[in-house]
DNA sequence: CTGTCGTATTCCGCGTCGCGAAACAAGCAT
DNA sequence: ATGCTTGTTTCGCGACGCGGAATACGACAG
């Protein structure tokens, strides 16, 4: 194992890597022996490892047999990595597109822990334009890309996030739930969502969600620009332009392509 | 955290574990304070898990904004689980109708380190069967499973495997390179593989090939039987089946369909 | 350029806690 | 029964992981 180089190495850990590795590369169930003869380790040792591999879930441990396997943990972490794998690769050339054809600041966004994450993004050309970093939070409530996502989620734990405080960002910021769920309700019947400085002063944002075979939205992109300069019908086009693409990116996902 | 319970819980592997799924968590990068503030942890102690992590290539740390990701090789073994979930959850029922066809044992298995593994199986319910276990290994020279997926092979791995020193496992097992080459130039053009009491005696066995959408075998099906149970004709019918079922399932993995 | 943050590293001495041989238990063959 | 094989438990030694504090680095402001 290349465990050194660096001085800083923590041998449990290391090594309980390598047993988790090792289990991960069979696809079958084993047996702590065969994985102490493999990686080389007294059997104790093993032994402690994966009582605490399977202690987090990461493996699993089949009393049966007494054969150790992946564990639902580290297959849900995965799943959560490759879809958002995935999500980036669809949605690129989406946001590429749609930059090209309106010049403006485009955002893809996934909601975590009750706040918006941006996780890529593709900025306009404009002297004065929209700027946020990838790996960025701002409140749900306050961005498009947050009631994009709101309006979808099932009633109840749509409830549950604007329930919370609201905190105001701007002197626009609805802080009032039932403006809020007003505003939800429309953006469902609309299929985008809008803000007009609500997170920053001057900003506008329009946002629309992409969505899972099961109709849960799992991220959804916003086109953000200075409010001057998105007119009534420039506005209009975007609004449709962002949902044909967050649906072409929600069809990949299973979505129904009605 | 739920890290109790068992008396044997290895304090470093569990910290570095809550470390590990933080960061899986986020879809993005996330610097090293955030981490031990999120987690509970003093820094030194992330600091630590963190490059041990990475050194493991379980982490990806990205030099320029010293952000932490997940890394390829907590990628790689979570494609090479999910695949083999895949692979059960579609091979399991074409299995079953194969079994209901001819009565024989089925088995699907897949090659890991040059043998073949079972990694699922369905009985004959005659009395004289053929019989493996889940996890059991053989191999690759002397099985149908082993030269279906040999065949198929990019020419240098089937080379580097063939040269290999050749095990018999009985008296039939053919160890002579030339002439396994010639059975594996065969199995190509017919599509599966037979083997003739090879690796069993008074046993025989036809597997064939199940491709992913680059032309690779990632697995095989094959059915076994007392050879005086296969006439020819049975034989026949049965490797066009497997052929069948092969196909179909390689299709789902995205094999053209041709 | 100089100070002041806010990061990531490094140092270091204390004492915890992980280690692994060996003893024990539980199956499963012969 | 008796030998195997497996997983589990015990226990005392001392390595090594720990985390506070000191340092280095870098970004930004004045």
């Amino acid at each position: 194992m290349a465990a050194q180089a660096s001085g800083y190495i923590v041998q449990p850990v290391s090594k309980a890597l390598r047993v988790l590795v090792h289990v991960a590369e069979k696809g079958h169930g084993v047996p702590l022996a065969e994985i102490a003869a493999d990686v080389r380790l007294p059997k104790t040792t093993v032994f402690r490892y994966l009582q605490t591999l399977v202690a987090a879930e990461f493996l699993h441990h089949d009393m049966e047999s007494d054969h150790y396997s992946v564990g639902h943990r580290f297959r849900a972490l995965a799943r959560a990595d490759t879809s958002l794998q995935r999500l980036r690769n669809l949605a690129l050339p989406e946001m590429a597109e749609l930059r090209r054809a309106f010049n403006e600041t485009i955002n893809l966004g996934i909601m975590v822990d009750g706040h918006i994450v941006y996780i890529d993004m593709m900025e306009s050309s404009h002297a004065l334009r929209m700027q946020t970093r990838i790996g960025d939070r701002d409140p749900v409530h306050s961005t498009s890309l947050g009631k994009a996502m709101l309006a979808f989620l099932p009633e109840a734990e749509c409830a549950a996030l604007v329930r919370r405080s609201l905190r105001a960002r701007t002197a626009r910021t609805v802080i009032d739930q039932p403006t809020l769920l007003r505003q939800l309700a429309k953006t469902r019947r609309l299929g985008y969502a809008i803000e007009i400085g609500e997170n920053e002063d001057g900003a506008m944002c329009i946002g629309a969600p992409i969505l899972d075979g099961t109709g849960r939205p799992l991220a959804a992109l916003s086109l953000s620009a200075p409010e001057k300069r998105l007119t009534r019908t420039v506005a209009a086009t975007a609004a449709a332009a962002l949902c044909d693409a967050a649906r072409r990116i929600s069809v990949r996902f299973g979505a129904p392509a009605g």
